[in-house]
DNA sequence: CATTCGTGGTC
DNA sequence: TGACCAAGAAT
């Protein structure tokens, strides 16, 4: 918590000056981290016995899944799978089973996946290195940054969609950040980033919690946030997002619905399932045979000899 | 850069 | 009640 100095500048609050962010970014840190400080949740990843092993397995679910939803699989899975070796001793489809409900399978594919690389080429430590982190497979730049901040306290700007909203507004005025994330962004989140690898790393964290209990999507609680004072985008009135609406997503119909039907069926059973068993699951024989295809590409069904399929055992 | 990839909760 | 949203990655 570098205490931040104001330049020498003898204009009016808001006009531009020679460094724009210096005078933002110092004003943002101490009231966030505090307010962090204070009111961050006690999540079990956050814990100090959680190890950078459980730290990465939260980052995995907690891509596009909301923390409630990730907690009970969270639990289980650690204590299933303490090491990273354990889980790359067990089969692929005991990793997708043991996902459950969580959403985009692949997930737990790939986590699996970097489970047996941290074991072969990391000698079963998960990496501190964030170009070795960025290698492993479903570990991309917010996941990197995330891991080896989180779990290594390294300076690394992690730029998820909430700290995406905070900066959006907070220093930029806007009420949403574009719909892809852009090298203005990154700029940003670089500018904002505390020179002090601890303060860098709390901030990360603080951000990002300020971003999911406050600075939220959807009603927005200005009257807890700890720099709402600072904040572009209320000062500016909080005008409404403009440009071209962020695309909705939809399911009903789709092919992702019926690869969660299919893989539904076979994540229950432990023994080999009859296509016949799958074909119950959706009615339009063309749109289900793409999916059940597509599963199998994927490597989350594996086919067997007489029409029969599993989860993947290698 | 746009799409694809699950699932469930919220207003 | 249906659109929107949730700690993204891979292609």
């Amino acid at each position: 918590m570098t205490a931040p100095t104001k330049p020498p500048h003898n204009g009016p609050a808001n006009s531009p000056s020679v460094s724009p962010l210096g005078e933002t970014a110092g004003d943002l840190h101490a009231p966030v981290i505090d307010w962090f400080e204070e009111h961050a949740r006690d999540l079990p990843w956050r814990r100090p016995e959680a190890g950078p092993w459980g730290v990465m397995v939260s980052e995995f679910m907690l891509q596009q899944t909301p923390v409630n939803r990730v907690l009970p699989v969270y639990e289980q899975w650690l204590a299933r799978w303490p090491r990273p070796a354990d889980l790359a001793a067990d089969a692929p489809g005991e990793a997708v089973r043991a996902w459950g409900r969580l959403g985009y399978p692949r997930r737990a594919l790939r986590l699996h996946g970097a489970a047996v690389a941290i074991t072969e080429r990391h000698d079963g430590d998960v990496p501190t290195d964030h170009a070795q982190l960025l290698a492993l497979p479903g570990i991309g730049e917010y996941t990197a940054a995330a891991v080896a901040s989180f779990a290594y306290g390294q300076r690394h700007a992690v730029l998820d969609t909430n700290v995406r909203r905070v900066f959006a507004r907070a220093v930029t005025g806007v009420q949403y950040p574009p719909n892809a994330t852009t090298a203005a962004e990154r700029r940003l989140a670089r500018a904002l980033l505390p020179d002090d690898e601890h303060t860098a790393s709390r901030w990360a964290a603080a951000s990002m919690e300020l971003g999911a209990l406050i600075c939220t999507a959807k009603n927005e609680t200005c009257q807890r946030c700890p720099i709402a004072a600072q904040c572009a985008w209320r000062l500016a009135g909080k005008p409404d997002h403009e440009g071209p609406p962020r695309r909705g997503q939809t399911y009903a119909g789709t092919d992702r619905q019926v690869r969660g039907r299919l893989l539904a069926v076979l994540r229950e059973a432990h023994a080999p399932v009859p296509q016949s068993a799958l074909d119950r699951m959706w009615h339009e024989p063309v749109q289900r045979a793409r999916a059940l295809d597509g599963l199998v590409a994927d490597g989350l069904v594996e086919p067997l000899p007489g029409g029969l399929y599993r989860l993947p055992l290698a």
